[in-house]
DNA sequence: TGTACATCAGTGAACGCGCGTTCACTGATGTAC
DNA sequence: TGTACATCAGTGAACGCGCGTTCACTGATGTAC
């Protein structure tokens, strides 16, 4: 209860919270301080109690963003039938990575553009746990890759940073870039290419 | 002459050539106007005789930015062999697109972020020369691989989006993401990894 | 060829906004005795 | 159990910087006659 005994609560959560709000609507440049403890009722200083800097909240909404990016990707993985053979069962789960890693970005682009804002989570007290690290999850899917004999441990290294590259080119392009004014029908066709293209490049 | 006749001589030349240099050595957000003008000799508000807005000097720098990358990638497809199948030619030159498309970024890291920065070259009254805008290239080099009969016809659709997205996330992670952190040595070995993931997916 | 006038590039001072950050404070919560 | 004191969360006003943008101006260049 130590947290919910003081003046506000435990305000911290609370601008936590509304940062995150402000992330997820306008990308990491919506974090404005003085907006954050407006939304939580305070005044215009009394973020600093519990945070040293806007850089510390931003800090911990973009933990908060790769995060959640991560566990949505571990549900798909999760939402994956368990039957068939291994090899085959590897690389849709390789897809299924870069599909919700895709998709993600499309869904939450303030959270997904504010996790990978310069910054970085790096300069950050909390970090992304290691089971829930995109990255991590990617990678794993391509242990199982050569676990199950698909690649050849020679040719392994680097491939998962190829791979992630590749993906999240794609979401920033669509994102960001030129190909944000493309409709979700070819958006969905050139996610297809790109996923095949991975899966290919692999196999 | 007229446009070295007046006062400085040609000034809206020379702030866009100081612009690019800060966005060289910066990116974006080092082109303020301040700046751009106290490195042309001028007062504060001497611009805007030449340009509307920050956005549209900027703008302008963008474009030189894509055109600069645009003339690279020619120039490394330029010095590729004549000799050689068709087919092997038609892959060597988009392996090449993509190398110095990344090439590209390593060397001009400001360049290339302030090419690629929101707003984008749209609002801007100048545009990429049609034959050297790096999509434009890129796309190209996939007509030759369906001319060559690499790439079926019917497969076509969405390709160059995903080479290009393959291609472009490598870059930007190797800039501002977590792969910036990579040392040489593997960002060599993973560019090889991605560029040879698109040749094998589309081969 | 020279004079009067219009045009236009560049001046420099000032405006104004957004926003992070500081600082001396107040009032509530917890602790010592 | 109550009183004195320390601690600490939140206040609100103000500072200050960066920077785009405006505005009335000056002085140089070109044009009409």
């Amino acid at each position: 209860m130590a947290s919910t005994s003081y003046h506000h609560g435990n305000l911290r959560q609370a601008l936590l919270d509304h940062a995150v709000e402000l992330a997820r609507a306008g990308g990491p440049d919506a974090v404005v301080l003085r907006d954050v403890q407006r939304a939580a009722g305070v005044s215009n200083s009394a973020a600093y109690r519990h945070f040293s800097d806007r850089q510390a909240l931003l800090g911990e909404v973009q933990v908060y963003g790769m995060t959640l990016l991560g566990e949505t990707m571990l549900e798909s993985l999760a939402a994956l039938p368990n039957r068939g053979p291994r090899d085959r069962r590897a690389l849709a789960r390789l897809r299924a990575t870069g599909q919700s890693y895709v998709d993600f970005a499309l869904t939450e682009p303030g959270l997904f553009r504010t996790a990978f804002a310069p910054g970085g989570p790096l300069h950050t007290d909390s970090e992304v746990p290691a089971e829930r690290h995109p990255f991590r999850i990617l990678s794993g899917c391509i242990d199982d890759l050569v676990a199950t004999g698909v690649l050849s441990p020679g040719r392994r290294a680097g491939v998962d940073e190829a791979a992630w590259a590749a993906v999240h080119g794609l979401a920033t392009l669509y994102l960001d870039g030129p190909l944000a004014a493309a409709d979700p029908r070819s958006k969905k066709l050139i996610t297809d290419r790109l996923l095949a293209m991975i899966h290919q490049g692999i196999g």
